[in-house]
DNA sequence: GGATGTGAAGTAGTTCACAGCC
DNA sequence: GGCTGTGAACTACTTCACATCC
């Protein structure tokens, strides 16, 4: 399926996880037209060490200058290669209540290579209007073979949507709805939750450990995939 | 500052971001009425090891029963206890736009231990709004002494939402809008960026790596200290 | 029997320290 | 001079394997 690319050997998932925030700092200081940056720097932003922005980095390939730093634009284009934004993928949001209209019409959700592609919700008052350039449709409608899924809906009705998505050949589905669901091996979910980053938050706070003690500090939310059936 | 509490010893860190994702599944089953759960089950829903399970709840103390596994409800509770869901936690929102609203009418958000206390927004039409059973206040207004300051508003306002916080004694802040502040040493920053999920997804359906490719994974979360001071 | 809890082993990720280059 | 890139040392987390208890 779909040509392997065969990238950069491969990066570890706390890399992956990191590089979004390094390319997000480098676009700021884009815009703010610095054209140079270095690990120090992006790691004080970043909430890391140096050493760790680097040893990231490097695993892309050496393109940074010693003495220098990384060029600015240079870096925010080799981390989208690295991530794949090169490539244009499919996405469909089901839930178009609050949380949904909130990242469509986010300009930091849909980051390039993601495209946008089809809405649905099941209240008729909501069907047939237009939300980010795009008619709500309703559920019952055909799913198209999108790549990524989004589930927005409630928790109750996030099992169905799933389901649904599955079978319209969709791999990968992130969930926002407080549900765990259960789709079958070969598919991956990514759940995303706030209450954990609050929660975690309110561990530190009631433990003066930790993050407390420092400025700068990042934190992402939580993703796990669960390949199994039905239980 | 604070009374320490001394809990269990310290919990690392992705335990931590672990704990809500386990307490959310034993919510999900004692309410359909299971009293009893065990490592493995936990795990296959969690997308970790049954170990892994069994080491993080360890750390809390000796509460399952050998042979039959964890109780529901008091799994519930311990997690609750060693989060310190138990103290009381005042919450602030600024910013009452679609994300606002989202994240302060979801019963996900604001888990027990979290208490809304005050909203505002800057756009004239929202203010005096009732949200939550909440009246949506001016930015012109004081902020109270909370625990914990939520940004919701785009990133062009968020320096001065979190400098508006910062003044109002607030130590812990989590921010939803895609932009990085800067805070003075003893204050805690949690970013919360929806599109770096996304990205994570984009990375592994490229690479055909990772969670695609069946078989259990880890969640991840990362969360790091940094002991700089502010740029 | 069956599942917890935990030393011991293994693996992954981070940090140190410095050589290499601008 | 300064900063990158990386072997080597270190630390943290996970997994194995099994003793322990219901």
């Amino acid at each position: 399926m779909a040509t392997p690319r065969l990238r950069s050997k491969k990066l570890s998932e706390p890399t992956i996880a990191r590089l979004p925030v390094y390319q997000r700092i480098a676009e700021g200081w884009l815009h703010r037209g610095v054209s140079k940056i270095d690990s120090k720097q992006i790691g004080e932003l970043a909430g890391v060490t140096a050493t760790t922005v680097r040893r990231d980095l490097a695993g892309l390939g050496s393109f940074g200058t010693r003495g220098a730093g990384y060029d600015t634009s240079v870096l925010i284009e080799r981390i989208a290669e690295a991530l794949g934004h090169d490539r244009l993928y499919d996405v469909v949001v089901v839930g178009i209540g609050n949380l949904g209209r909130a990242l469509v019409n986010s300009s930091n959700f849909l980051i390039r290579g993601a495209r946008l592609v089809a809405l649905y919700d099941n209240d008729p008052a909501m069907i047939g209007h237009e939300v980010a350039g795009l008619i709500v449709q309703s559920l019952s409608e055909p799913i198209p073979p999108a790549t990524v899924g989004v589930i927005c809906t409630p928790g109750f009705a996030a099992q169905e949507v799933a389901d649904r998505m599955v079978e319209a050949n969709i791999h990968a589905i992130l969930n926002f709805a407080p549900q765990v669901v259960t789709v079958p091996l070969g598919t991956a979910v990514h759940y995303v939750d706030f209450s954990i980053e609050l929660q975690i938050l309110m561990y530190h706070l009631n433990n003066g450990t930790g993050p407390l003690g420092g400025g700068l500090l990042h934190s992402l939310g939580i993703a796990s995939t669960n390949p199994l059936r039905a239980s």
